[in-house]
DNA sequence: TTGAAAGCGCTACCAA
DNA sequence: TTGGTAGCGCTTTCAA
């Protein structure tokens, strides 16, 4: 940069980054940081971090449906959390690209840590990115992956939750809604199987129900539910039941009555309905264990790996079921 | 890398490159392929930006507060875009940087395009960042910034829309909700501020009412409701307005015969409520033209800043007003 | 206290 | 058709 103003490149590295083992005199330090300033000078990272050999990037890949707002809230804060540790986040918008394929893109950009939600990740995308610098690979998902930690996640675990609650209020045919809006897959598909379990072995029985997030959709379902004869639901998410729900009322079938609803996430608009919605809270690890699970294992790549249980769900029971 | 596979580093350059400007001959280019894979070579996008001098990354920093519905859809649907565009996106959590400092962390990345939402980056910013390399920033928000490209999108007008509505329906005495949750100033400033220049010089009058987004906070509002003396109130939002219409309705206050209530943002759940609540439709730019604004703007960056208001927003009256 | 120079991984130019 | 090499911006070691 600046050594039109006066000194040499080194000297300049010195002062920005107040390195303690070299001392600079005060004047110099001064023209230095004025002659940033005056030029705006911004260090480049790319260059920095390629002769450093490492970086502070934490990527995780930004999620391929919007994401939901438990999902926003638990990115936000953990976003918040590493800042504080001094990791840049970044969110890389991988396209479509299948698993260990994306993982070489997000390798090319040789972050120090990894953390990918969902499925999709294999081996062979640990081993990628491990090879290419990554001191941490953090898996969230419903199974862990050789080579990377793991927040366990598993949401069957919210539909055995919903399932045994139906099923200990006393119902026996139930419904569980699986949107047909595609990418909720990695969570309804986990979440049916988990009522399936709930029930196996009992005698209740489960039916899949497919409904689209409109009106018109749960509207078609409302008016053949008397024809599926079943006496509960399980709606996927708080949403699905709300728009569900009203289309059963606006059908004549009283809930819950002859028929349970309930929900998932715990928003808050559910109880703002009549019967207030049950349904299933879902706890998240808070974002600073994350990030401190990420810099542990940063800092002590050869550590163990841990796989931490990170998903806890409880019924809370309203009115509706 | 791979030299250890028989070639010089050139070779590998021009094989995974596919540079035209060479001929390699096939054997060479299998040999090449193969070690990279054995390898799992991944390029280093640092020291190839480094040296081309450029790179193709947008830099978007993620929001301060959790997106909504709106933004979160809008985003993944301009990454999309970008990402068909062959950009990659990058978001980028800036802790609590205000602004212009702010604008020198991004610089460091030396991204080729930066896209800010809201306000807080000024001029300096823009500048600091053009001089890094940026070929192209765009503001998305309340006003222009100089040296910018800008989407105008003025809340106000929202708020506009809404208070305009009110009055027509014959409401005098408007309550305007004020989130007390931090980081939506942003927009409910601008909204409050749009109600009060629909009323200005008419003989209505707008009411400041701040509300957390609980049901206590909104119990407690209601529960002083009769004491307000109003007869309508326009809530922020679709979420917000439902919370508080339904603490109205049991404090026994009849919706709309006494107080006329309107949110925004057109959500589904809105629709569901009885009555059903009017809203303020919001209409958003396209990520696809967003994307190719940024990249026209990246193509020639000596081109006019383009200015383009961009928020639509247009009553959808239901039941509740 | 400061400067010269090497080298991080990559690509583009020039020579072989 | 291939290889050698300079140089992108930065930090760090060594010398002055």
């Amino acid at each position: 940069m600046a050594r039109l103003a006066g000194v040499s490149r080194a000297t300049v590295s010195y002062v920005l980054n107040n390195t303690r083992a070299v001392r600079i005199s005060e004047p110099t330090r001064r023209r230095v940081h004025e002659a940033a300033r005056e030029l705006g000078y911004v260090p480049h990272a790319a260059a920095r971090s390629l002769r450093a050999g490492h970086s502070r990037m934490v990527l995780i890949p930004a999620p391929s449906v919007p994401a939901g707002r438990l999902y926003g809230r638990f990115l936000h804060e953990l976003q918040w959390a590493l800042g504080r540790l001094d990791y840049t986040v970044v969110q890389h918008g991988t396209i479509g690209l299948p698993g260990d394929e994306a993982a070489r893109a997000w390798a090319e950009l040789r972050p120090v840590a990894v953390l990918v939600p969902g499925t999709g990740l294999g081996p062979q995308g640990v081993a990628v990115l491990k090879r290419s610098g990554a001191r941490a690979v953090v898996t969230v998902g419903p199974e862990a992956v050789e080579g990377a930690h793991a927040l366990l996640m598993d949401h069957a675990s919210v539909g055995h939750q919903a399932g045994a609650h139906l099923y200990e209020r006393g119902r026996r045919r139930i419904g569980v809604v699986v949107p047909e809006e595609s990418g909720l897959d990695m969570f309804s598909r986990p979440r049916l199987e988990g009522v399936r379990r709930a029930l196996d072995g009992t005698d209740g029985s489960v039916t899949e129900l497919p409904l689209g997030y409109d009106e018109d959709s749960a509207a078609r379902l409302a008016a053949r539910w008397r024809g599926l004869g079943l006496d509960a639901v399980f709606a996927y998410n708080d949403e699905y039941a709300m728009l569900l729900m009203r289309a059963l009322q606006d059908a004549g079938i009283s809930i819950p009555e002859e028929t349970a609803v309930i929900g998932a996430d715990d928003l808050m608009l559910g109880r703002l309905l009549r019967p207030r919605l049950s349904t299933v809270h879902i706890d998240l690890p808070s974002g600073r264990d994350l990030a401190e699970l990420v810099d542990r294992a940063v800092r002590d790549p050869g550590a163990p790996l841990e796989r931490h249980p990170a998903l806890g769900a409880r019924v809370v029971h309203r009115e509706s079921t």
